[in-house]
RNA sequence: GCCGCGAUGGCGGAAUUGGCAUACGCGCUGGUCUCAAAAACCAGUCCCGUUUAACGGGAUGAGGGUUCGACUCCCUCUCGCGGCACCA
């Protein structure tokens, strides 16, 4: 029967059939070559959706490829399964959060086994699961113990719709990363992990990653870490025994310092306001604007604090104003003001009529001054002995003088923030901390982990963790001291349990240790990491930051948990993104019922290379559809033709085998190299067509051609591949076969085709024998009538000849 | 504003990294088969000129440059996408 008509059935039977044989289940093998293919698990939302299929897809072909090519290939999956939208459905539905979750999961467990991907089950994890999540705890614990993890109360960012705070890395422009509602700011105290102290081991880490991580990922951690190098500098405050301490890159423009500014939250300001009336109004009008308003406001605004500071440099006495366009996050929190060079500063000091002195002149050209500020290196000028020095040795020289009179020092800034972890959530894992009334803070202690989540709870979703109130639970004793204590009641962002997932699917059930050494050692790093570029700073950075703890703690042997990366684009239709809101969505299953697996797999992967937007086409999915048909007779022919005795013609046999080799060895860049699985699809069909109009089909050349190009196609349409597989006689999975090799001694062929131009232009297509001499090559092309008209009436200046490439006439007119 | 990426037929996308631009697929046009349709198969399909072939000319967002030769390298600009955003 043809594939057309049972390939419901038949998808279903072969995917039975590799479970049944438990076939992509590797052992540690240390004579074997490992690779350790990894894509981002899901979170348990009900549904696969496009997206998902893209991923799993992109991560099926390099898992199987490299497993076809000898190499012991783990490739596990799992499950986010902590995380609000559980929440949410158990408010809007009345269902608790973990059924809701658990019948999510074995729905979408169902959906991924259709897509006949090569997962090893067997290793499967669920986030929310005890034994899982009793590890974020011990490695909370661990950090705690070595001060990486206090609790602080600040400003933070605070969902009004998700009723909890964020991490910074979870705005975006402002707006909540989940529900996209505007993020407000709120005082709370919270949990936070010191990651600030992996900013320049992250840095470091993107030396191993260059080349292999995209570069765009790269760039976007670095901008987020957000490095930069500059000069602490201490001014004394006139008449009072206090020094304030800027931050500045531009050393060099301290003679032009006319004034200093000071964030509203700095402790400064909360000194002066104390006894200016001027002062607590204005940060009272401050404070009083949502943040949000500040942020966006254009205006900058300040009040004179009534203080003036020394400039060590010069001891000019200078005023120090409030102004709102300085931000506490940032620096020390106060900054020194150079109007002339500081487009920030010269806007202030125009409207608040304050000096401004050019301290740098252009090395070439112009200054922009008076109109705006100069903001570019250039040489030092009125800076007293430091006059005539580049900018870039103003920096050094400035920064040595301080230093030697005890006034500054060099000092590296980072935008990084230390990461907020609390939740103010259910459906996460406890925190695992008591507050007991006579010894304080304690974390539990490591045998009394899990830390366990309980089941009655009522979900409210209103701005407090709903752990609250759950009274049993809450109340405790201290083991210290045994007096009444209290547990924490916020959860771990989620983000805390995808950040080492990938360690643990090596080890799932380990009960003694998050994951037993010996075998991490022998699959980590992972070798291939799959994802979208939206995790590029939130998961991506926590994951190497927790990776390097890990590493800290002796529990791996890697700096970097992922040695290549692939971020794949967006499945959109109409060219936005798939989404419920838009109404612009294709159901995986839909199209699976009506084209099959294998039909849906190929699109995906052919209609356009894996880094880039895929838009969905249904006329593009028809024409796949024809493709697995047309493979699919080509190997019927084939087997009805068989026992038939060919009188092959030798050089039509040679023409079709170096095609082929050619075909292949693409085939094998393209995969390797750049993940170009649309172009090696592309050669597939190639290879496809040339059987089609081979004129021996069934010879035992084509027969050998066949049987390979079915092991390659495995990769993108496996279920067919393992039908043809087995209708060619064979017993085994397609999906263990060894991918062939390219044989380069068949891709020569003797004789090749050199385009010939004349100034550039193509004129005619010469065929000559390989490695023909340059000069038997110039006689031969000399003699053709196309190459004459077109050199008439010209002097031949120049031959260029590029040996069985190409040949190129250059001429001059007579 | 700063940083990064991109722009190739009617469409998705190729092009050995400076060497025959448009592979492969979609769509479209014509044909074969059929009472008819679908499917399948065959042929054609960047644009302009020409009576067909042959041929000639022009095209990789725009303009300039380097080169025997540029989709590819350099400069200027336009548009689109993404990230960050008063980061001192």
């Amino acid at each position: 029967m043809a594939w057309q008509e049972e390939f419901k059935e038949k998808e279903l039977y072969w995917q039975e059939f590799w479970e049944k044989e438990k076939i992509f289940k590797p052992t540690i093998r240390p004579d074997k070559k490992k690779f350790y293919c990894l894509v981002m698990f899901p979170y348990p939302s009900g549904k696969i959706h496009m997206g998902h299929v893209r991923n799993y897809v992109i991560g099926d072909v390099i898992a199987s490829y490299w497993r076809m090519k000898g190499y012991n290939v783990f490739h596990p999956i799992g499950w986010d399964a902590f995380g609000l939208p559980a929440e949410n459905a158990a408010i809007k539905h009345n269902v608790h959060p973990e059924k809701w979750t658990k019948e999510n999961i074995e729905n979408m467990r169902m959906q991924l086994k259709h897509l006949g991907i090569s997962y090893c089950w067997e290793n499967e994890i669920a986030t929310c699961d005890p034994e899982y999540y009793k590890w974020n705890q011990w490695f909370f614990i661990k950090m705690y113990e070595r001060g990486l993890v206090y609790k602080k109360k600040s400003l933070v960012n605070w969902c009004p719709k998700c009723e909890t705070v964020l991490a910074n890395e979870q705005v975006q422009q402002g707006i909540c990363w989940r529900c996209e509602s505007e993020v407000e700011q709120k005082e709370l105290d919270q949990w936070f992990i010191k990651i600030t102290n992996y900013a320049e081991r992250l840095l470091e880490g993107h030396n191993l990653l260059k080349d292999f991580w995209p570069e765009e990922v790269l760039v976007m951690q670095k901008n987020w870490i957000g490095k930069s190098e500059g000069t602490e500098i201490k001014f004394k405050v006139l008449d009072l025994n206090l020094q304030i301490e800027v931050f500045t890159t531009r050393a060099d423009t301290l003679f032009g310092a006319t004034f200093l500014a000071v964030a509203v939250e700095h402790q400064f300001t909360k000194f002066v306001a104390e006894k200016n009336q001027n002062v607590s109004s204005y940060i009272e009008k401050i404070f009083k604007k949502p943040l949000q308003e500040r942020k966006l406001a254009k205006e900058k605004t300040g009040v004179f604090s009534g203080y003036y500071a020394i400039n060590p440099i010069n001891e000019e006495k200078i005023p120090i104003y409030i102004a709102d366009y300085v931000l506490m996050e940032y620096g020390t929190g106060a900054i020194m003001c150079v109007p002339a060079h500081d487009q920030r500063d010269f806007e202030f000091a125009k409207q608040y009529n304050i000096p401004i002195r050019e301290v740098i002149k252009p090395v070439f050209g112009e200054t922009t001054l008076p109109y705006s500020a100069y903001e570019p290196d250039g040489i030092m000028i009125n800076s007293d002995k430091f006059s005539g020095l580049t900018s870039q040795q103003g920096r050094e020289k400035v920064t040595e003088y301080l230093q030697s009179k005890n006034f500054g020092n060099k000092k590296f800034y980072y935008k990084l923030k230390d990461w907020l972890i609390s939740r103010q959530r259910y459906w996460g894992t406890p925190i695992p901390v008591i507050y007991c009334d006579n010894c304080g803070i304690l974390p539990v202690e490591e045998k009394d982990l899990p830390v366990m989540l309980p089941k009655n709870v009522d979900i409210t979703g209103k701005g407090e963790s709903p752990l609250k109130y759950v009274e049993d639970w809450v109340n405790t004793k201290c083991y210290k001291c045994g007096s009444k204590a209290k547990r924490e009641t916020d959860t771990m962002d989620t983000f805390v349990d995808s950040s080492w997932y990938y360690a643990r699917y090596c080890d799932p059930k380990n009960t003694y240790f998050p994951f037993d050494k010996k075998i991490t050692d022998y699959w980590l790093p992972v070798d291939q990491y799959i994802g979208g570029i939206e995790h590029a700073c939130m998961h991506l950075i926590y994951s190497r930051f927790w990776h390097k703890f890990m590493y800290d703690l002796g529990l791996v042997n890697s700096e970097e948990p992922f040695s290549r990366l692939l971020t794949q684009g967006m499945v959109t239709l109409g060219g936005s993104a798939m989404s419920k809101s838009k109404g612009n969505i294709v159901e995986p299953e839909k199209i699976i019922s009506k084209y099959g697996t294998d039909t849906t797999r190929l699109f995906i992967l052919f209609a356009a290379p894996p880094q880039k937007q895929l838009e969905w086409s249904d006329a593009a999915v028809e024409g796949c559809w024809r493709f697995i048909n047309r493979v699919d007779k080509l190997i019927e022919k084939v087997i009805n033709k068989k026992n038939i005795f060919f009188n092959v013609d030798e050089k039509e046999k040679i023409k079709l085998l170096s095609k082929y080799h050619k075909l292949l060895k693409e085939i094998t860049e393209d995969i390797e190299k750049e993940y170009q699985f649309n172009t090696a699809i592309a050669k597939c069909m190639e290879i496809t067509n040339s059987l089609y109009s081979y004129s021996y089909l069934g010879d035992e050349t084509s027969l050998q051609i066949i049987k390979e190009l079915v092991v390659v196609l495995s990769l993108f349409i496996p279920h067919l591949a393992e039908e043809l597989w087995h209708k060619l006689g064979e017993k085994e999975s397609v999906r263990l076969a060894k991918f062939p090799k390219y044989k380069e001694e068949l891709i020569n062929e003797d004789t090749v085709d050199i385009p010939v131009q004349v100034n550039g232009k193509l004129k005619y297509v010469v065929r000559v024998q390989k490695g023909l001499e340059d000069e038997d090559l110039k006689d031969k092309i000399i003699k053709e009538q196309k190459v004459l008209t077109a050199i008439k009436d010209c002097e031949i200046e120049r031959w260029v000849i590029i040996k069985d490439k190409l040949v190129n006439i250059v001429t001059k007119k007579l």
